[in-house]
DNA sequence: ACGAAATCGGATGTCAAGGTCCAATTTAGC
DNA sequence: GCTAAATTGGACCTTGACATCCGATTTCGT
């Protein structure tokens, strides 16, 4: 239902929000999200353009968040790599109707509409603050153990 | 974020629930739909495996309901089709916590099971008997009068 | 200024989803 | 029994998602 592609963002940008404000380079997301390097640098290159995180080249450089945790949505992070497409119009493109959508239509959209909210409402700040037994994104607090260790 | 498929699924029961309890062929449940009669043969033919629609072989033979559109629920078609593969175990593979999904995956369990829920309480009947500006399936009493002319 | 460390961007490969085609099979009706 | 009408199943094609690789570029630190 959610390509692999939200996955590895919504597991990007939470190791970078767990990480802020610090950056981390693309080798170092992927081994902790596990994460294929080499796809996940596409995948971070789009969130970058989309203003999610930033990128910083050369020694010392990497991927940050380009805003503060509070202030950035699970919405826009599924956004910025694939948005969701409420259904505005019939898809069988009927115009008998206009902007009406069929019953089935609306039921499907309405789907949507729940999803688009539910990931409105959530911040990622709420995400790393939820008290829980497993950390954010499973084993990140042994990665932060072994980053801090270098 | 819903396949083509299962779309394509919706729309041949929506329209076959419209027909119940007569049989319409692929060609007549393509043109109704708007979708490739190719490849809405094989659509119908995973919707048959499932029991969600019956088929007839031969002269007057066509797809029909396999149950009433009370007892028919959308969920039941989607996962016919695609099953909403709810999110149990830690997608990242760690045992470091067992069957406890971290913030982030539960939150997008949490979306799917909404959705799961709302497909779950729709029926075939309520799709179809829903009060509405736009018949079900858009053009589908057209072809209702078309076919009744035949 | 130089070199190492990092992202960027483009070319390429792989695989499943979406889609087509057709011969084989089943079946109602004459 | 024959024929026309319909599904069935398998082979095939196309496209987009997922993934890899590498040279070019940027930039920190010395």
């Amino acid at each position: 239902m959610f390509s692999k592609t939200v996955e590895y963002a919504l597991r990007a940008v939470a190791y970078l929000g767990y990480a802020a404000p610090d950056a981390r380079t693309t080798e170092q997301i992927a081994a902790a999200t596990r994460v294929a390097p080499a796809y996940l640098s596409k995948v971070l290159q789009g969130l970058c353009r989309a203003g999610v995180v930033k990128s910083q080249r050369g020694v010392r450089g990497g991927m940050s968040l380009a805003r503060r945790p509070e202030q950035l949505t699970i919405l826009e992070v599924v956004n910025a790599v694939e948005p969701i497409r409420r259904i505005t119009t019939c898809p069988l493109g009927l115009k008998s109707h206009g902007v009406h959508l069929c019953p089935l239509h609306k039921r499907i959209d309405d789907a949507l509409a729940m999803v688009e909210a539910a990931f409105r409402q959530t911040t990622l700040a709420e995400v790393l603050a939820e008290p829980t037994r497993s950390p954010p994104l499973c084993d990140v607090s042994i990665d932060r153990l072994k980053v801090a260790a270098n």
